[in-house]
DNA sequence: AACTATTGAAGATTTTTTTCTTTATTAAAA
DNA sequence: TTTTAATAAAGAAAAAAATCTTCAATAGTT
């Protein structure tokens, strides 16, 4: 009982993580033609255990063929369906500086469900104008198109001191989802969504190995 | 014994992803002219578990003070220091398109001690051009110029079928950790240090999120 | 001066995630 | 047809990480 809530409720933070990558393989193969993958050789692609593939794919609806692995092309409907990448979800992104408009400009994001749908910014140079037919509005035009629009994330990629502003903007007008960009950890009501990605800690785990690689080797 | 190599070695990465917040959030006290800051604030901000803070910062050399906490400032230079911050790393980056000349333009890389020194494509668009100053080169140029300045990291950025071509230039010519924003999964030698950072593990969680809500709501 | 409440630190416990082990299946080889 | 080797799946064990508990210290209050 309780299924429905238990079904996507338990599948570990690290394996959704993984499987974009998976998704990703598998689309590569299917574009090559291979008709069958199996779990070591998706493990080798991503330098990782083969059971930790088998277990992560145990989440979602794919069931493998004993010595011959899983079928590529229901391995890539299956993932793009579990991760929520054939629902297209809009969305609104804030902040049309550098980082904002590389996400515009990142067609992937429409790949795997996101349609950004407006950009906002507070800088008049930007506004009025599209990127990647993307139209940028003034931040105070927010209220109006969100309404109109079923956004239900809003992408925050303004400078850090601005994020907490803009979060409570997105809130104020519906939004569901918060995917922050800035270092800066934003309060929201309960219900809210909140994605933090940071550079800036995959720096310090590089950095992290780099130098202690560096002291090893004194 | 062994003491060298055990220092950093043991820190858990999800420590290390937690601590550039950590120090984000006393550089902003340290601005507002805050002079201690207890475990109990940070976690409140960061919206975890207070002895996770405590743990966290056990691995750095920083003591606080029972009854009123850390001290900013030396936080800040502790953090700093242990996340490899204070010394500045040399990056090339290849690949400029949006999300390349997205990481050219931020400022905050050199603030976290990444100084990207080049960068390289094969559109002749870019190519001759300065972005934030830093000038892009054609590929074919990369092998003079990491000789010259000490480059010990290579940033991929171009489109995900190109990443491997790109990773055994960067390996051939001496570079020792590899900051990787394709979804692809390179192959390279052991003793060098991968990072890989793919926006849609991140999107992922999310929808996850999103979508399981959804149904629980039915 | 005594008391109270808050804190950092250290260690124990619990939870989560990964890795290892076993089993059944089956394609390919002998 | 029989054997072999590769595989998925399920469960057990190990490892890693987060949380909880206890303790000692001490600033602020009574």
């Amino acid at each position: 009982m309780v299924q429905s809530s238990k079904k996507n409720q338990g599948v570990p933070e690290p394996t959704i993580r993984r499987m974009p990558s998976y998704l990703a393989f598998a689309e590569g193969l299917l574009r090559k033609g291979q008709q069958f993958v199996s779990s070591t050789q998706i493990a080798n692609y991503m330098n990782i255990d083969p059971t930790q593939v088998t277990k992560d794919l145990s989440y979602t609806a794919i069931v493998g063929k004993t010595r011959v692995g899983y079928e590529v092309k229901a391995l890539v409907d299956v993932l793009s369906k579990f991760l929520g990448f054939t629902v297209m979800d809009n969305a609104f992104l804030v902040g049309a500086g550098s980082l904002g408009s590389a996400l515009l400009h990142d067609s992937g994001l429409s790949h795997f469900g996101l349609n950004i749908v407006a950009a906002f910014d507070i800088n008049s140079s930007t506004i009025g104008k599209k990127i990647n037919d993307i139209e940028v509005y003034h931040i105070d035009q927010f209220r109006d198109l969100s309404q109109e629009m079923n956004v239900v994330m809003g992408i925050i990629t303004v400078p850090a001191e601005n994020a907490q502003t803009v979060a409570d903007l997105m809130v104020a007008w519906g939004i569901k989802a918060i995917w922050n960009f800035t270092p800066a950890r934003i309060k929201v009501p309960e219900d809210i969504i909140v994605q933090n990605t940071t550079l800036y800690s995959n720096l310090a785990i590089i950095f992290n190995k780099l130098h202690s690689e560096r002291k090893e080797a004194l």
